[in-house]
DNA sequence: GGGCTTACATACTGCTCAGTATGTTGCTCC
DNA sequence: GGAGCAACATACTGAGCAGTATGTAAGCCC
């Protein structure tokens, strides 16, 4: 009989909920992820969780929005304005984020890839948040490649936008088929492809 | 009640039970989809079923063998034979099955794609399968490229192996993308970049 | 044409799991 | 310091679903 737990915290039990139940959609999907699976990773129980969740939806929803969305910003955004050239940036940023990454966590594929795959069709509501998360991620890159036109390291004549799009397509596409084959020796070819393709709009 | 079949049929039995379960899995995925909801695709019940297939996994497994790597073949790879350059044959073949897909049948994304997602983790016979299916369809896209280069159509510096890995990475990319969007509008950029990257392959 | 096997049909079982009803304890505020 | 509410814990329920046990009829063989 677990004890109820001597301090109590609306936040942190939150955060430990929300934190638990990525690690486990992540790894399992969403339908896959019991409500007591997740609670397993955590020192609560159900009383908690729906205390604070309506339902095991809305929690989802809260992963997306709460995880997803800043962990989809801080890995493949931000550190692009660390990179003179952003096009250098992303090519980095694909090598470490997948090339650098175990051959377990690459076989867990991409966390937003994932939940598109599955819940997009299924749920509407979680359909327009992945969506907007796809919209963020875009649009944060589009505004890096436009930064890279101004600076010059970009061609004038390339659409930001339309590149934006198109490496976000194809890192999706990498996450995915590593998935599948279980292999990472596709990155590495795939970061050369991805430099050939580069090299057509470099200035 | 319902009545017993008046003529049986083992083979075509079979084959629509492979077809409902193709459809109803790739509209909800392997997991959401229950064994009653695919027999009530068909005019067979759960003896049938159970008849051929020992399992749920072991109908998983055949939708993947006996549909899913002809679909894949006959969709991606054999029309390529009919194109001189196969660069050309290939952003034809994107525009025909995703540019001029409907919303709804782009909304499913891409039945390999779909299952390596979901499964890909959950059962490493499935894996095995799935994994099998990308290995028959870049291998069937290396052919058509190897072919481009002895006919001249693309450049000797090119390594097909690398080319077809990243047509499928980039393919299933889209497929992924275009179904969390639920927007076809980034297939006709897409084409126009893979364009871009594939005028870097021509000679 | 009768018997036997195989291709099905049907009714049932047991399990998993989201959600609920209800109980209990820490915290705050006066 | 105790009343009241919020933050949890726990036991239970009902639905959905894979799989099974068993029944029944069709088709082949002699």
């Amino acid at each position: 009989m677990k004890r109820p737990k001597k301090t109590r915290n609306l936040a942190e039990t939150r955060a430990a909920i929300l934190e638990a139940a990525f690690e486990e959609i992540y790894a399992n999907g969403f339908h896959a992820s019991s409500i007591d699976a997740i609670l397993e990773r955590t020192e609560l129980t159900k009383g908690a969780l729906f205390h604070q969740f309506a339902s095991k939806l809305d929690l989802g929803y809260a992963v997306v929005d709460e995880v997803i969305v800043p962990m989809t910003l801080e890995r493949w955004v931000a550190p692009l304005a660390a990179f003179d050239d952003p096009l250098e940036g992303i090519l980095q940023l694909v090598e470490r984020h997948i090339g650098e990454s175990t051959q377990a966590r690459l076989g867990l594929g991409c966390p937003l890839g994932n939940l598109i795959q599955e819940m997009s069709n299924v749920d509407p509501e979680f359909r327009r948040r992945l969506r907007r998360v796809i919209e963020i991620w875009i649009s944060g890159v589009e505004e890096q490649i436009e930064r890279g036109r101004a600076s010059g390291h970009v061609r004038r004549s390339v659409n930001a936008r339309a590149v934006a799009e198109y490496v976000v397509v194809t890192i999706e596409g990498v996450f995915a088929v590593a998935k599948g084959l279980r292999d990472k020796s596709v990155v590495p070819t795939f970061v050369s492809s991805m430099r050939t393709y580069f090299a057509a709009l470099s200035a």
